[in-house]
DNA sequence: TTGCTCCTCACGTCACGTGAGGTGGC
DNA sequence: TTGCTCCTCACGTCACGTGAGGTGGC
């Protein structure tokens, strides 16, 4: 004979709202052990109560319903731990890009703007291992990071050196829509006669070239100096812009610009 | 003769999608400085970048698209600077939250649960200086501080000293919406004639009391068993729950149960 | 002429909150 | 009988994203 409560009951124990509670009915997260068939009153067991504040912790912590689901449908204890241990990542992650976005606030309120010079310059055309994906803009950072290790890996197979930095390239759409084609890709040694799948040529460009340096955080603002250098020389082009990841901290940033250009 | 951009163009400089722009533009945000009579074309100026990117910052660091407003529109860099300390401010504090809530998973997985013992006592009717108002369930900490700010200096105004620990009075809706009229409370001395407009008088209650010791972020796993106790008496009362804040670290919550319960 | 960017609705997303309008149990 | 809790739609919130369907400039 377990003890039943109503669902105002059931909210004031858990600490979840009633309205919360029936969207959790409807997504079958907290189903009422009994349902009365003619008014609808739903009635929950007292041994529900655990199952009601994970989820109270988990929605704490932002993790989305259908990864609730998940975790409350885990079989084991070990898969259901490393839906969490998951999500404590990103949170983690999360946390760190907030302060840096704190500190990234900080300087343009205190004025520190890039103040590095514009180069024009030539990139050859260039043999690279590259990898290529339709990225969404807030998801763009992880996918490089895994594509950098892939790709080295590629290269330790292949049993050469690197030719240049690891570097990637991002087209129009992806500026303007968020998501769009990265391909993200390292260098080879020239005149390296390896030949996989992964191997591909990058085209000569002509650009505006700007480091960055300091926090990713900050990169729209070199991306600003740099396209308002070229819109005011009336220089630019609509193409792809390449990024050359030089070291922890400085990013080259070259922005497409056409033949007629001069320094 | 500023140089004017496309939307695209001023999507690729500042790092902000053609969507989000136009919608910054809706709400007066950063609006074009020229737009098509015939073609509904946007230009922005290059001038624009900043404001641009200031809102970026704000987006990134989650502060909503009216506080935002505000920031732009504000006459003064003191003003502006008011209202950028006090965002940051409620980011640390929701940091902090976050971290409790990281302990509060961990302990519920670990099963670090509540084992206090339930007690049964009467509440006498008891004069107090009460602060009233109607609360969202994620405003109440928040509230709750100030209110206690505000009782003390009450007290400290009255000359009296308090006649024991602050506490708080929840109405049932509070639980069930997320959102009722909360009151907050110093007891007086025994006896105490001070009359002032915030006094008032705490009925007698008859409770089923247990201490909570540990953060607040737990406070759920005493309602949990607190109210299951009650429930599976079936002596449990649907009025206000009572929390006493003995120290930092141990709450007494007063559960209300009907005259009949004896232990 | 063909793409391409740009435009404006209208609707979707996510996790509920907010009423409206109505019914059963004490 | 009167409140009170509970019920089910339907729509609102917030900051955009996702198409649909269409037009101007090179």
């Amino acid at each position: 004979m377990a003890t039943l409560l109503s669902i105002g009951e059931f909210a004031r124990l858990t600490h979840l709202s009633v309205k919360a509670l029936r969207h959790y009915d409807d997504l079958g997260l907290v189903v009422p052990t009994h349902v009365d068939p003619t008014t609808g009153y739903r009635s929950y067991a007292a041994a529900q109560v655990p199952t009601a504040q994970l989820i109270r912790r988990l929605r704490d912590l932002e993790m989305p319903l259908d990864e609730v689901g998940a975790v409350l449908a885990a079989g084991d204890v070990a898969a259901r731990d490393r839906a969490l241990v998951a999500h404590l990542q990103r949170m983690e992650e999360r946390l760190a890009a907030t302060e840096r976005r704190v500190g990234s606030l900080r300087a343009l309120l205190e004025g520190r703007l890039p103040d590095a010079s514009v180069e024009y310059r030539v990139l050859p055309a260039t043999s690279v291992f590259c990898a290529a994906a339709v990225v969404d803009w807030d998801d763009a950072e992880r996918w490089l990071d895994e594509a950098r290790e892939s790709l080295e890996a590629d290269l330790l197979r292949a049993g050469v050196a690197s030719g240049g930095p690891f570097g990637a390239v991002y087209p129009p759409e992806f500026f303007t829509a968020h998501r769009g084609e990265i391909s993200a890709f390292v260098p080879l040694p020239r005149n390296s006669s390896v030949s996989t799948t992964a191997r591909a040529e990058l085209p000569e460009m002509r650009a505006a070239v700007m480091v960055h340096a300091g926090s990713f955080a900050d990169l729209d603002t070199t991306y600003g100096a740099l396209g308002t250098h070229v819109a005011e020389r009336m220089i630019g082009l609509d193409g792809p812009v390449r990024e050359h990841y030089l070291d922890e901290l400085r990013v080259e940033v070259c922005w497409p610009i056409a033949d007629v250009a001069v320094s």
